[in-house]
This record gives C-alpha cells, structure tokens and sequence, in this order.
DNA sequence: AAATGATTCAAACAATCGTTTGAAAAATCT
DNA sequence: AGATTTTTCAAACGATTGTTTGAATCATTT
C-alpha cells in the first residue's frame, strides 16, 4: 500500500509535525525525537515513512515549494498570452504564489511564512533536487520575459535585481515578527496581503529605479 | 594576566577559526572540535578562553559588529552636523560601513561578507546582549532620522521599508556566490564596491519609490 | 479463521556533541 | 634559582544525535 490514501495519517503528521518546528527553530536545529513526539509517533517512524532526517526535509521542502512553483508557471504563460508584460506584471507573478497556499496548508499562517521564508532563504542545507529543477524551470521563463521587460538594461543588472527581490522577500517571510519588536509593538499587526503588497512596491521600484 | 597583550595567541587563532567556518556553515552547525582543529588547538581552550561555545559566538559576533556599529553612529552625526539629510545619504551611511570595515579583517572578503550576512540575517541563534544595545542605539538615531527625510510617510512605511533594506542586505551578503551559480557564471564576478553601488541604488529608489 | 503484509514500538546501536577533569608544560614573577 | 601563575593537553564525562533491530501489533486478504 504506497498509494497517498486517507490511512497514512502517521506519514502527513510527522511533515506536519516537522514543518512547524522548521518554521519556528530552522532546519538545522530540530531533531528527529522533537518531531516525533510532536507528531505522537516512534522514532523509528521518520525511518520507515521517509529513509531518512533528511528525506523527511525534502519531503517537507517539495510538499511546500511544488504547488509555488507550479503556479509561477501557469500564471507567466497566462501574461505571455496578452503580448507585452511589465515589470510589475512579472514581480507579482513570482510573489503572489507563495502566499496563495497559505489556506491549503496545515500549518498557521505565520508559520507558513516562516516556512517559506526559510525554504527561499537558508542555504545551510541543500534543496532536494526535485525543487532545484522546478526552480530552474522557473528561472528559465522568468528571467527572459524581465530581461525582455527592460530593454535598456544589461543581464547583469537583471540579475542582480532579481537577487535584491529574493532578499526582500525571504527576509520579509522569516523574520515578518521582528518589526513588531523593533518597534515596540506599534508596527506589524496587519493582514498578509498589505504586506504582500509593500513587498511588490518596494521592488517594483527598485526594479525600476 | 586578563590584558589584551600579543600572547594571547590561541585566543584569536580561536576567533578566526570560528569565524571562518561560521561564515561557510553557520553558526548552528559547527563544532567546537571543527573550531579547534582548524586553530590547531586542544579541544579544552574553548573552554579556558572563552568559557563556552556560545560566548566564542558571542565574542566572534561583537567583535565584527562593534566598528561598524561605531562607524553608522560617526557618520550620522557627521551628516546631522550638515542639516538637512536625505534618503540616499542614510541609506549610503548605514550601508557602507559593513563594507569598510574588511581589510581590518582576517577573513577573506567572500568569507567576511558571508560572516557579516548571517550576523544580520541568521536569528537562529539569539545576538549577544552587547551587539543587541549596540543595535538599539543604532536604530535611535536612524530611525527618526529616516522619518524626518521621508515627511509624506507614516511610520508604518518607514519601518517595513528599512526592514526591506536589511533583507536586500543581508541576502546579498549571504549568498553573493548564488548569483554566479544561477548566471552561469557569467554574472558575479565584481568588486564589492560595485555591488555595494547596486545595492544601495536599489534600496534608495524601493524607499522613495 | 488462518495467513500475509503493513505499521508501530521499546530498546539499543555507534557516533558525536559540549563540557569537565587533573596533571603536564610553558611562561612569568620573586 | 625556585616559586607561582597561566596555558595546554589527553582522556573521559554524561547527554544527545540519527539510525537500526527484531519482535509485537494492526490491517487486509485469502
């Protein structure tokens, strides 16, 4: 029985479990016995389930990234198909989905952000190959249509552009709790969506300069 | 003998030790016997210099962030002795000295740059008291001063904007050496003052958009 | 009901972690 | 020089790490 029916619920409690101690701790520091317990397994149950620490982690990294991934692809050649796309247009069609998931997940929603900031953003563990080649897909549709949106600028600049936007951006989801204690709770209170759109702003015009 | 003097040899043979492999793994995932191999030290002199593996972080921490911290806090008052003060000139003030501070330094640039990214990027660990004060202190002087440059914008849009900037930042520090990878390795290879200009261009047009 | 396969479980594996010990070595002081 | 302090060192500490084992339990099929 390897079909994904209702009865490994063992299975989806121990990504469930894992994800949300991910999100609070980071890869690195959560150990196969918090998620266990968490999850109310064995530890031998990460073993059976997933082989491995680490194939648990990709489970949890595709689990999370995939469905972004997918929907990047589906909404660029949706703008592809009008003819003409700006700037704006394509940083909205790269952010936007990694937000849109947010109701499908078992986890709260600041987890999910901070899930999803260190899936963009930590590079103490290496991405499971399977997002790899999802995010070079990605990569291969985007950067021509915004090297194609700036005609006046070099590959380099664009490059770089893109670079700054993911820095915004998984800076933003990991640490989106921190404004509020660095301003003594007086900034930082405010739906996912107006912040989503701070985000678009600020790089649509450092994009644009 | 407590004195900072020229015999306290293993102590900075620890410091740079850390600090290196801290700037390529992180700081969760070295060992103290990494650190002390790499020094050539016994594994006990964590112990005897500092007292802890973490109060080594601390100490590798404090003593990358305290000149640049200094230096922000010099170059402001330097540009409040002029008058008014504009956007540019904050974020060129608060940016540069990150940067100015590397040929003091025993790491190599790519090393230097990466250690200072995860010092203000990585909250997997907790900043030590010292830096934290510094931090604040900082923020007292930038902070209204940012307000003041900006007097269309709520302190709501300052906030979340200087937290961009720290993403652009930290993001850019940390993983400087993705861009290469991505580009092919046609894009990457400059001086750091180069991509210390982009960045700032970046974040001075996400600012004011 | 018996047999088969899938899953769980307590217990132990070897390896590594940060830390501690107490004595040897080195440096400094009287 | 001897006495004293500072520093180094090999060895072991208990705790925790990811993994493995083999039997017990559960679910499904024959």
């Amino acid at each position: 029985m390897t079909e994904s029916g209702s009865k490994n619920g063992t299975r989806v409690a121990l990504m469930d479990a894992a994800a949300a101690l991910f999100a609070e701790k980071g890869f690195e520091v959560v150990s196969v016995r918090e998620i266990t317990t968490l999850a109310r397994a064995n530890v031998a149950s990460v073993k059976y389930h997933f082989g491995s620490r680490e194939r648990l982690i990709d489970a949890v990294v595709v689990r999370m990234a995939k469905p972004v991934n997918d929907e990047r692809l589906r909404r660029i050649e949706e703008l592809e198909g009008f003819g003409v796309v700006t700037v704006t247009e394509l940083i909205t069609a790269f952010f936007e989905p990694l937000f849109s998931q947010i109701q499908n997940s078992p986890l709260s929603e600041k987890l999910f952000t901070k899930l999803m900031g260190r899936v963009v953003g930590d590079r103490s563990y290496e991405l499971p190959e399977e997002v790899m080649g999802q995010f070079r897909e990605v990569a291969s549709r985007y950067v021509p249509a915004f090297m194609k949106a700036c005609p006046g600028l070099s590959a380099d600049d664009v490059f770089w552009r893109i670079h700054f936007c993911f820095g915004v951006l998984a800076n933003t989801l990991t640490h989106r709790d921190i404004l509020k204690k660095i301003s003594d709770g007086k900034v930082g209170d405010e739906k996912i969506s107006v912040t989503l759109k701070r985000i678009i702003d600020f790089c649509d015009a450092g994009f644009r300069q």
